[in-house]
DNA sequence: CGCTATTTTGAAAGGGCTCAAGAGTAGTGG
DNA sequence: CCACTACTCTTGAGCCCTTTCAAAATAGCG
């Protein structure tokens, strides 16, 4: 299986040179196709890191449990997504399922080749890493600064864009995720996301169309919701000018 | 300058391959070594990312300022260290230096084509790269759900082992950085670090040896203080036990 | 020695957490 | 068809840790 794999890895390199270029997708094609049931673990935290996957369809969660049991959710991974890219030998968190979900495996060996020897697929994983970084910069000034309201608003907001990409009016987003595993993610208690949801509800600006499926939220004011997210658009001008002032803490 | 350095990192590659297959740092060996003093930027977030830097001497605090003014720092960087990798064409956080810092600069350009030419070089940024995100998970971590006390002791605790790698008795841990940065980086006040600090010290966990610099802080109790960390050593094995039995949370 | 920035300490308030119970939603099988 | 169970989600009340506001103590520096 590890050599054969890097074979057919290799052999995608060579023989179909252009479609490569195309995409870090094109090189999970030749893989056989695996079936996730939710709840159902991809790989564990400290295992070693021997594969690579492409979510094709569903969804994961990426976690780590801590010493007193509890766990943290540090991403959410769907459809496009690849995992495992920014490792050494071993996982640094676990991996299940959320929704069904199809996965495509490479063995890190194969993968590691092949970007190895492409010059066009090199930047394309660089571009990746600078996402995930950028997305745990991101969280971690969700969890600095934030109170529980924003945070759930950021969430929704990101789910909203990842939904809708036209600036349209209200739109339904879906969230495979449970309560829980958004109270992870977001490091809160579940009471407090489903109080801060409620409240949301209250103000007029989401709501749950139908009750039965509470996972399914309809976004009824876009714009308060990006308001409340609290990533201010102003800010860009607003850290300049403090950055410039800012002696203000030098010592 | 832009085509001088670029010329300059080509020189290297060639000609001192093996040295350059050392480490990433003899990439910076042949540029001018620049002071920084504290509170001095290196640059901004939001500008674009033209460099790459090398501390070589100093400490350097990597931030961003919210919306509403409050400053969340991402990480501290050290003497070794190498700022603005993992980047696309803008930096997404403002670097300062703390300590009066010396620096050495290539241009992205420089660098990145340097190590793309070099497969001595590649994995190394590579493995570079995995550190950062790494720790980016275990501030995550950190901010979701450990206490004051918690955040504190594991700051103080990766000092410790940046500082002694030997296991040895009591040893003295220098803190470069203000009350307000440990709490900008802790996702706490400064009145809570102080207290969290004064409380540690009357726990004997740590003192401070001379009244007059409250920047170097002893650590009488290293295990007490790893203890107090809060990331059991016995958690590898919880972990992988709780994710066997772990479709606890399954829809 | 006096000024300023940093740090510590105190008291009060608030936001999220904990504990506990209730409501709504499948899924199962008699 | 409907009870029964299991599960997720919501709601409520009280508490605790951290924050906020305010002031005092301490260090750094001209």
């Amino acid at each position: 299986m590890f050599l054969t794999s890097y074979a057919n890895a290799h052999q995608i390199a060579k023989a179909t040179p252009f479609q490569e270029a195309e995409c870090l997708h094109a090189l999970f094609t030749k893989q056989p196709v695996e079936h996730f049931m939710p709840g159902q673990p991809l790989f564990f935290e400290g295992d070693e890191a021997k594969h690579v996957f492409e979510v094709m369809e569903g969804t994961l969660r990426i976690f780590r449990i801590i010493s007193d049991g509890r766990r943290v959710i540090t991403g959410f991974l769907y459809a496009g997504d690849i995992v495992g890219v920014s490792l050494k030998e071993r996982y640094l968190y676990s991996a299940e399922a959320i929704a069904p979900a199809k996965i495509r495996r490479l063995t890190r060996k194969a993968f590691d080749c092949a970007v190895a020897e492409s010059d066009e697929l090199r930047p394309k994983v660089f571009s990746k890493v600078c996402d995930e970084m950028a997305a745990a910069q991101d969280q971690m000034v969700l969890l600095s600064c934030k109170s529980a309201e924003e945070r759930l608003c950021t969430f929704l907001h990101k789910h909203l864009q990842r939904t809708t990409t036209e600036g349209g009016r209200a739109a339904v987003i879906e969230l495979p995720m449970t309560r829980q595993d958004m109270a992870d993610y977001l490091g809160l208690t579940i009471e407090t996301v489903s109080r801060s949801i409620t409240k949301l509800i209250g103000k007029g600006v989401v709501s749950v169309a139908n009750p039965a499926a509470r996972h399914l939220i309809k976004v009824e004011k876009p714009g308060a919701l990006a308001q409340l997210a609290g990533d201010g658009d102003e800010y860009q001008e607003a850290r300049r000018d403090l950055a410039v002032q800012g002696d203000r803490r030098r010592h």
